[in-house]
DNA sequence: CGGAGGTTTGAGAGGCGTCAACCTCCGTGG
DNA sequence: CCACGGAGGTTGACGCCTCTCAAACCTCCG
C-alpha cells in the first residue's frame, strides 16, 4: 500500500559531476587516495528520486542496500505507543542515510524523506567486495557511521539539558554548520522544508511549543524561519543560546 | 592533579579466562571463526584497574588506544555551560568503551568510570594491523559500535517522548537486559554503582525528581532502587511505562 | 565524633502540554 | 469562478509536570 515502486524514477548517472561529490566534501576524505575515491563512485548502483514524506525503509525489515543523500532531506524517526513521532536524526545532500544497515542487516527505526530526493543505491553485496579489498575505505564509510553517533549524543545533550528555545537553537546550529560544509548554506540562509509540527518532533516538545518559540526568537532578531527556509539573523546569539561548539561535527581533518 | 597513574594495576592477564569473553556473548559473535577469535584476543595489550569515579578520557585529546571493559561500569558525558552533566552512554563488562575512537582519534565527550573497573587496553596500532588482515572482523568491531548508536538514538526517544517514570523505567529496563545477555543479571536483579544524582544525568531529570520518581515506582511495587543494587518486582509493568522493546539491542542473532 | 555526600520531603514557581478557536494558504472539484 | 476542505500557523486559557530552593535526616568513613 502507498509502497510500490511507481514514483520511483531511475535516472541516468549522468548528472555531470561524481555521485560521491559532496560525501567526499570535508572531514579528510579529500585526501583518501583516487584509487579509493574511484572504488567508491564506482560502487554506486542505480539513483532514484522519491517525493516528499515518503517512507524508505520501515524498522525491522532486512536490508541489502544502503543509499546515500545527493539531494533533498531525510529523516529517521522512532514512534511511541501512541504513535507520537520523535525524530533521531536529519540528513543532508552527502550523508549516507543508512549505511549502518550494512553490517546490522536491519534497522531499529524507520527511515523517510521530508521534500523530495535523490538518492544513490550501494547494494551490501558490492560494500562487502569493496570494503574486503580495502581496509582503509572501510575506515572511512566507519567514520562516517560514528559521525552519526556523534551527533546522536548531541541531541542526547541538547534534549536532556536544554529548553525548548536552546533545543530549537542548536538544531538550526546544527544544520547551518553541515549545510555549509557541503555548500548548502551560506550567510545563515538555508532551505529546510519542515514544517513547525516537525521541528517539534525533532526536539522533543509540541507543535504549539515550537510555534511560541519560534516567535520569540524571531522578536529577539536572532532567527527567522518561514515557508521551508531558515534566516540566522545573530549566529552568536543563536550558539551561545544553543551552547553550540561544533567538534562533534569533525569538520576539520582528524 | 588526581590524574596520574600511581592508582593504575597493571595486572597480569592469567584470570582464568579470555578478555574478550564476554565481549563474545550474543549478538552473533559467537559465530565468528576460530581463528578469529584468537586474533582479537591476541591483540589485547595491558589490563589495568581504576577506583571509582575516574575519568578515564577527556573530551578532545588524542588517543592511540581503546579499551574493553572487563569489570564495572563505565559512563560517557558531557556537561553543559554550567557544568550540569548529561550521561550519553552507560557501559557493561564485554562493552568496548570508546572503540570509536579508532576511525575517530579523539573523542566529543568524556568518559569516567562509576564504580571500580578493570580494562584491557587495544593500542590503534595493533587494530589497524587486524583489521587490515581481517574484514570480517572489522564489520564485527564495526557492529559493535553500531549497537551504541542505536542505543543512542534510543535514548533520544526516551529523553524525547517519555516522562520522568518512562525515562527511569526504560533506563532500568535496557540495563536490565544488557546485563543478562553478559550474565551478570537474572531474576530483575543486578548491582548498579549508581546514585540517585547520576540517574538524574542519565535520564535529563534533577536529583529531587528522580527521588519522587522512584518512590512512586516503589509504592506501585514495581521496581526497587537501594544501595547500589536494582531489583525488579514487576517486570511486565516495568516495560510498559518505558514502552520498552529491546530489539534496538540486536541481541538475538541478526 | 564530626563532616561530607546522598536521601527524603515540603512549598512555591515556571515551563511546557493540552484544548480550543481562528486564520491563511492552497489544491480540488462543482 | 467560487465553494470547499485540509494542513499548517497563530494565539489564548488553563493545568500539570518538573525545577528550584530549602531543610532535615541518614549513613558512611576518616
Amino acid at each position: 500500500m502507498a509502497h510500490d515502486v511507481t514514483d520511483r524514477i531511475t535516472l541516468a548517472t549522468t548528472l555531470g559531476e561524481p555521485i560521491t561529490r559532496r560525501f567526499l566534501l570535508g572531514r579528510g576524505r579529500d585526501e583518501m587516495g583516487d584509487e579509493e575515491k574511484a572504488a567508491l563512485e564506482a560502487a554506486v548502483g542505480t539513483v532514484r528520486r522519491y517525493p516528499a514524506r515518503h517512507q524508505l525503509v520501515r524498522a525491522g525489515e532486512p536490508l541489502d542496500v544502503s543509499m546515500l543523500l545527493i539531494e533533498g532531506y531525510v529523516a529517521r524517526n522512532m514512534d511511541d505507543r501512541e504513535g507520537h513521532r520523535q525524530l533521531v536524526s536529519v540528513h543532508v545532500p552527502g550523508d549516507f542515510i543508512d549505511l549502518h544497515a550494512f553490517p546490522l542487516k536491519r534497522l531499529d527505526h524507520d527511515v523517510g524523506t521530508l521534500g523530495p530526493v535523490t538518492v544513490a543505491m550501494f547494494e551490501h553485496r558490492v560494500l562487502a567486495d569493496l570494503t574486503a579489498s580495502h581496509p582503509r575505505l572501510t575506515r572511512h564509510l566507519w567514520f562516517a557511521t560514528l559521525i552519526d553517533a556523534a551527533m546522536h549524543r548531541e541531541w542526547i545533550f541538547r534534549l536532556g539539558r536544554l529548553g525548548a528555545e536552546g533545543r530549537l537553537a542548536h538544531f538550526f546550529c546544527e544544520l547551518n554548520c553541515r549545510l555549509e560544509m557541503v555548500g548548502l548554506a551560506s550567510d545563515g540562509r538555508f532551505e529546510l522544508p519542515l514544517t513547525q509540527p516537525d521541528l517539534a518532533e525533532a526536539c522533543g516538545l509540541t507543535g504549539v511549543h515550537v510555534n511560541r518559540t519560534l516567535k520569540a526568537l524571531r522578536e529577539a532578531n536572532v532567527l527567522l524561519f518561514r515557508s521551508g527556509a531558515v534566516t540566522i539573523l545573530d549566529p552568536k546569539r543563536l550558539a551561545q543560546i544553543a551552547e553550540f561548539e561544533p567538534g562533534y561535527l569533525y569538520g576539520e581533518h582528524r
